[in-house]
DNA sequence: CCACTATTTCGCCATTATGCTAAATAGTCA
DNA sequence: TGACTATTTAGCATAATGGCGAAATAGTGG
């Protein structure tokens, strides 16, 4: 990495690390992966009050990890971030314990 | 996604995560990006404690981020997720709000 | 306007993370 | 062995997170 991203451009990282740094943000990520939805089925796919997962939504939303939108009485969450899927499969590579090749699934563009 | 990944997985990513959600442990990962590194050179590349910065280590190798190897008196660190700083290039890519595809920097494998 | 539904915000408490100094470990070399 | 260097661990204070129920907000339809 020949020239380092300012202080802040890494704080902004850290952000979006931290959103997705929870267990059941990661099942909503992989909801959205799928294509939009309601906050009423992403309460679904987690074990905890709608309080909490409408808070888990908020974090993901202010780091930019994902997007919403309200229509009519529901709100709609789409992912923003389309690489997150993607690195957490290569994630999944490098724990299965895959050739350093193997693992270097994302090329920077 | 198809398949969903078990709690357990999901909880093994997130702990990837979580170890990237510090700005000082950010920087030390770029510095690795670039190849092996003892602890008195990644302790420079932040501002603060070398106690604190060794801990830093210590969570990021504890999440398996990165690897260790004692020799001589020295510890050196290395990169064991090679996929990371492609991944945040992509991220910063999102956040200067280039298009969509763009952002797909991350392939699955 | 009222009742109803979908979602978010608030207040509170328990747990975890961060950062520091001081102390402990481990390796080297005279 | 003893002094010295590199690094980690321990202990403690403070800040941030996570989770719940209750209350607040916003849209819809009668």
């Amino acid at each position: 990495m020949k020239t380092h991203p300012s202080k802040q451009a890494r704080e902004a990282r850290a952000l979006v690390f931290k959103a997705l740094s929870h267990p059941d943000r990661l099942r909503m990520i992989e909801e959205l992966a799928d294509g939009e939805r309601c906050v009423c089925e992403l309460v679904e796919t987690v074990e905890s009050a709608w309080s909490t997962a409408s808070r888990h939504l908020s974090v993901l939303k202010e780091a930019g990890v994902v997007s919403n939108e309200k229509r009519g009485l529901q709100v709609f969450y789409r992912l923003a971030l389309p690489c997150v899927p993607s690195f957490m499969t290569c994630l999944d590579a490098a724990q299965k314990g895959e050739p350093v090749e193997m693992r270097r699934c994302c090329s920077a563009t």
